[in-house]
DNA sequence: TCAGAACTGGGTTGTCAAACCCAAATTCCT
DNA sequence: AGGAATTTGGGTTTGACAACCCAGTTCTGA
């Protein structure tokens, strides 16, 4: 997601086979548990390390957290990608999403969007992190949604890049209010809503 | 916001102020710099109480978070259905949450919705207040949503209170692209394009 | 008036987790 | 072959902070 310049001395396949799998790890248990809630200690036992591993790949815990923003973020964007480019994506992205939030019961809500209240206002590098990896988020929602604007298919007094924003705060939004409703009927609603206001049906 | 039976002995008005005094300083701080972020003692300090004076008040920490929930919950929904009463609510509240969003430039996010994050997947106690305080959110503004509706003034086919969770939706994740971005830009397109496509101009 | 609430301001204790250290074995890449 | 990277698994130190205690004073409402 980012460059991955300033690294430690260099790594080696295996290496870097390792630091992936700490950083899945971690990224597991701070979805499901929190940043705050998540303990070096839980993560080096879920990733089957030892205990020196973890400070050899990263300097301290906030290293990790950042590499799991990253991680998630490059996760997602990817994903999200793969919906929107099928012949109607809106269709295929809507029902991404609502599975996706269905599956879980919206436990732990957007493994993006849930970092921002724990991490915007005490680590300035995180902060960053997340705001990057949304802004590619919209960007590859907004070029999904120019090829549809192409064909007509929108209100056309609607910027698509403007629409994608608001496609992606929706859904966000929705996530939090699924997330602490423990349901994912907030998270359908919403997004069900928006959609028949954008494509009239 | 929530009943307050199960209460501490009895609390005299001088009492009741001081706790007060104590619940807001939190919330505030914890506005500011998170739930984790924050120490009871920074709270003390801020409030201007001695030491045993929150152990008089409050059980435990995670009891001032629960009021701090509470508190915003409760201020929140009366500044939302103040403005939401008004002849055409809809101008006087888009007024409102931009206004907000740009005097902070949405640091810290929505007092209420910052919580989710921090909260929800680590004390279910607060989980549920912060989904009740939702709740109320949802129908105060479902409530100014249904005499547009009866004007005529929104689309026929949409249930107004499916429209009022897509509107707060919309204004949480607005909020959380916002905070994340240090910048109101992103709310402002957020709201005024959802608001566009809902009253058509 | 007086019991109970509010309040002071100084303690202590215990826990938890991050940060950090180390000596040694193995494995990988060149 | 040999230097670097990877790995092990056990340390220890340090600091922060919630939780809790207490002995005494002041306020206040029934």
């Amino acid at each position: 997601m980012v460059n991955e310049t300033s690294e430690r001395p260099r790594l080696t396949p295996k290496g870097a086979l390792t630091r992936a799998r700490i950083v899945e790890a971690a990224a597991a248990l701070i979805h499901d548990h929190g940043v705050a809630g998540t303990t070096l200690e839980e993560v080096r036992a879920a990733a089957d390390v030892s205990g020196s591993q973890m400070y050899h790949y990263f300097a301290d815990k906030n290293e990790l957290v950042q590499a799991v923003v990253d991680y998630q973020a490059e996760t997602i964007v990817k994903n999200q990608r793969q919906a929107l480019v099928s012949a109607n994506g809106m269709k295929a992205w809507r029902k991404m999403v609502i599975t996706a939030a269905k599956r879980t019961k919206a436990k732990g809500g957007c493994p993006l969007g849930s970092l921002v209240g724990q991490l915007a206002e005490c680590d300035p590098e995180a902060r960053a992190l997340i705001a990057a990896g949304f802004d590619q988020w919209a960007a590859a929602i907004g070029d999904g949604l120019r090829s549809l604007h192409a064909d007509g298919k929108l209100p056309p007094d609607i910027a698509p890049d403007d629409l994608a924003v608001t496609l992606l705060a929706t859904l966000q939004g929705a996530n939090l209010l699924a997330q602490v409703n423990r349901s994912a009927r907030p998270f359908e609603i919403a997004v069900d809503t928006l959609l028949t206001l954008v494509t009239g049906e």
